[in-house]
DNA sequence: CGCTAAGAAAGTGTATGCAATCTCCATGCC
DNA sequence: GGCATGGAGATTGCATACACTTTCTTAGCG
């Protein structure tokens, strides 16, 4: 799009670098590996070079993009281990706040959980992926905040976002949402008793079998991702 | 430019601001909510305004400042309530990578570990703070490799670095190294044991007490912060 | 023919200048 | 007298220019 960027408009010039940036990484335009050279990018979006290293800055502290000192940026490298790794924190991270919610969620919180995860029986039903997509995503936040700890709430949701681009073929799989209601009724049964350790268990469990199914389809979509790295 | 910067060198520019920064924050020299002046940072360190502003970004990444687009950085405030939710992500975290490292270290992790540790028994006799201020680093360490999770060791040293200013007072406490010591040797115990429960608890009890300890002095330093340092 | 080394090209890191935005204060109006 | 509005100063955001580092090429030597 040689358009000019008033297109793109909204906020300052760097966070649309780290939004189009970040998603050229994200949807695999940019593959890992790939050379991030500054005024390339500079030249592509129509911008000086100054605001390109500013978003590269914000990318790497997000672990989106790798730099080395004079020897410039490339897309991060993501390997099979780290990303198991990713989704075995994500696991213990959510286990950690399912528990806490247990012990810590109000009673108003507590409803509210119960009456969402009720609702969304209703899309379960109807194989609504896109709104069960987006329900869950609330209720995964349910939980984060349910916590009660904004350093746990933090490393959770920005965990969650950097697995993002791993987890956008889950739901392809037949049988899913049923599946991930079943588990989300353990969770929340679980945190209505207050049982901490079941609630713990049973979101880890939750994360894990998510985890599985998305690595199965990040091995079959990274593989042929080019030679890599050269 | 007047004085010549070869006085400060090591690692990038940046780097220097960060650190340079960050420490004057971490000490308590610049104030939480207090106004980070580009132009004035930039003059004092005798630098142009370039790497101010990216090392002001990496230290919003981390958590030190806050940004308000078009209005300036901050020093972080950092809320008693968040510095509690921060080390409670703490104990946590050290907790999951005491339990990985009851499970997953391998024979020569664990030979390497208890070796350490009972070598450290020795600085505890001789009440060698600063020696075994650093062979404590070097102790969470090795259970957070032990972990064998780049991204639970990623999260893990994060936090704690973010931690590091709230923990300096910690070993002013007397018998506060007897204390230590006997809390590793619990970690150490049960990890050689093999019981990941036990190591996680004994980690995450671990933190807990650094954790009130540090709290105390946090609130009393916070408080007067007024002049001190300087 | 292979290896070392010097130089050129490319690219990052830093400095400076200009434009846009925000803050604050003064002036005018209600 | 209080509040809104406009403008000047200050500060951030972006662009451009320069310096230093790295790397690739090529010429010279063993």
């Amino acid at each position: 799009m040689s358009g000019k960027r008033s297109l793109i408009r909204s906020g300052t010039t760097v966070d649309q670098m780290v939004r189009a940036i970040g998603d050229r990484i994200v949807t695999g335009v940019l593959r890992p590996g790939e050379k991030l050279d500054e005024a390339s990018l500079a030249a592509r979006f129509e911008v000086s070079r100054t605001p390109v290293r500013e978003a590269l800055g914000h990318l790497s502290a997000m672990g989106l993009v790798e730099r080395r000192p004079n020897r410039g940026a490339i897309v991060a490298v993501v390997t099979q281990d780290h990303l198991a790794s990713m989704f075995e924190s994500m696991a213990e991270l959510e286990g950690i706040c399912a528990r806490f919610s247990a012990e810590r969620m109000t009673a108003g919180e507590r409803r509210a959980l119960e009456a969402e995860h009720q609702a969304s029986a209703r899309l379960v039903r109807l194989s609504a992926e896109e709104d069960y997509e987006h329900f869950n995503t609330e209720f995964h936040s349910r939980l984060y905040r349910g916590a009660h700890s904004t350093h746990i709430h933090e490393l959770t949701v920005t965990t969650r976002g950097r697995l993002a681009p791993f987890r956008r073929a889950q739901f392809r799989l037949a049988g899913r949402l049923t599946k991930s209601w079943q588990e989300h009724d353990e969770i929340v049964t679980a945190i209505l008793r207050g049982d901490g350790a079941a609630a713990g268990k049973a979101a880890r469990d939750h994360v894990s079998i998510v985890s599985e199914a998305s690595s199965v389809f990040a091995a079959a979509d990274c593989k042929p991702l080019g030679r890599n790295v050269a």
